[in-house]
DNA sequence: TTTGGATTCAAACAGCTGTTTAAAATAGCT
DNA sequence: AGCTATTTTAAACAGCTGTTTGAATCCAAA
C-alpha cells in the first residue's frame, strides 16, 4: 500500500467524521502510520488533499452517473421522477464495493464539502464534473417539462440539501432509528426511503 | 448598547457565515470592539457563547412556534400538510422584526449547527425546546396519520435537511438566482418556495 | 558498488486557537 | 469623598494548526 493511498484512506473517513476544518494533518498521518510531512510531500497541501480525496471518489462515480442519466434522456419515453432519482442508486451503491462503507463515506464527505469552506467545494464538483449536472437537470425537464428553469433550479437544490443533509447526519439518525424501533436500517435503506421524498417534493404543483 | 450584546451580535452574524469552529473569539470581539477577554467573562467559554447565542433566538421563536402548531392540534378540522408546514412562516419572518436579516440568520446558524461541533446543536434544541418538537409532529401526524413512527421519523428528517441546508447556504444560491434568472430573491420568497417541496416530500405515498 | 533521484524522517517554524491572570479602570452606593 | 463590587484591559499561557527544512534513508539504474 503506497504512501499516499494510505493518506488519502485516513483522510477520507476522518473527513466524513469531523469534516476538512476539523481534521488535523496530525490525526491524518498518525492514524495512516506515516509521517506528519508526507502530505504536503505528496499532496502540496491539505486543500489539495481534499481535492484528492473527493476525486478518487467523483472519478469513479460521475462515468455510471452519466451514462444512467444519459440514458434516461435518450430514451424516448418519458422517464418519472421516480426513475430519474432511482437512477443514482446503483452508481451510489457501487462505490460500497469500490471501498468499504464507500457509499456512506462519499455521501458524508459531500455534505461537509457544501457547508465547510464555504462552498469551494460546490465549485470544484460543478467545474469538474458539469457533465453529471447537466444529464441530471436534462433528465429532471424530460420527466416534468412544465417546471421553469428557475423552478427547477430551487428544486434541484432543496433536493441537494435533503441528500447531502441527511447523508451527513446519516450515522447518527441511523443510530436514533435503532434505538427507537429497534430497526437496523443501513445506507441503502436511507436512500430508499429517501427516494420517494424527493421526487414527490421535486413533483409538487407549481406555486406562482 | 451592553458588553454582552456587543458580542452577541458580533458573533451570530460570524457564526452563521463561517461556522462555528471557522469563527475565532478575537474575529468575535474585534468585530464587536471589545476585549478578547469579555467572551470568557461574560460566558464562560466560546460553547456557552455558541448556546447563548441560539438560545437568544429560541426564546423568542419557540412560544410563537408552540402556539402555532399548538393550535393546528386543538382544531377539530384535520390540517393539511401544507397549513402545518405554513404555520412555521410567520414565527420565522417575526425574527425579521426582532433582528435585521433575524429570519435568514437564525436559519444559518440552525444550519451550521447540525453539521458543525458533531450533533451537539441538535442534542440542545430537543433537549432545552421539546414542545416545539412535540407539536410538530403532532400536528404532521393529525395530518397524515397513515405514516407510521417511523416513517415519520425519516420524512422530518430529510424535511429538517432540506431547511437547514437550503438556508445555511441561502445567500450563495440567492446570488446564483440573481445573476442566472434576473430574479430579486429575499428570504421569504425561499421559504414560499420550499414550503410545496417538503409538504410534497412528507405526504409522498408510503413505500413498503 | 557507486551514483542520483525519490522518499521518509525528526525537528523546527510562525501563526493561530481558547483560556487565564493580575492589574487597571469604572461604576454604584453610603 | 471613600469604599466596594463589577467590568475592562494588556499580556501571557500552553496547545494546536499547516508548512518548511535539511539530513537520513531507500531503491533502482549504471
Amino acid at each position: 500500500m503506497s504512501t499516499k493511498n494510505k493518506i488519502l484512506d485516513a483522510a477520507e473517513v476522518l473527513f466524513a467524521d469531523k469534516g476538512f476544518n476539523g481534521t488535523s494533518l496530525r490525526e491524518i498521518t498518525s492514524q495512516a502510520e506515516v509521517n506528519l510531512a508526507a502530505v504536503n510531500y505528496h499532496f502540496g497541501s491539505k486543500k489539495e488533499l481534499i481535492k484528492a480525496v473527493m476525486s478518487r471518489y467523483m472519478n469513479e462515480l460521475a462515468p455510471l452517473l452519466e451514462s444512467a442519466l444519459g440514458e434516461l434522456c435518450i430514451d424516448e419515453a418519458k422517464p418519472s421522477l421516480i426513475e430519474v432519482f432511482s437512477a443514482f442508486i446503483e452508481p451510489l451503491l457501487h462505490l460500497n464495493t469500490f471501498k468499504n462503507n464507500g457509499t456512506s463515506t462519499f455521501l458524508q464527505l459531500l455534505g461537509r464539502g457544501y457547508t465547510d469552506s464555504q462552498g469551494f467545494l460546490r465549485w470544484f464538483l460543478t467545474t469538474q464534473y458539469p457533465n453529471v449536472f447537466d444529464n441530471f437537470t436534462a433528465a429532471v425537464h424530460k420527466a416534468y417539462p412544465e417546471l421553469s428553469a428557475e423552478e427547477m433550479f430551487w428544486r434541484l437544490h432543496f433536493t441537494m440539501g435533503t441528500i447531502v443533509f441527511t447523508m451527513s447526519s446519516s450515522d447518527a439518525l441511523i443510530d436514533i432509528a435503532l434505538n427507537d424501533f429497534d430497526r437496523e436500517v443501513d445506507i441503502a435503506g436511507v436512500i430508499k426511503q429517501v427516494i420517494p421524498y424527493v421526487a414527490a417534493g421535486v413533483a409538487a404543483p407549481i406555486v406562482r
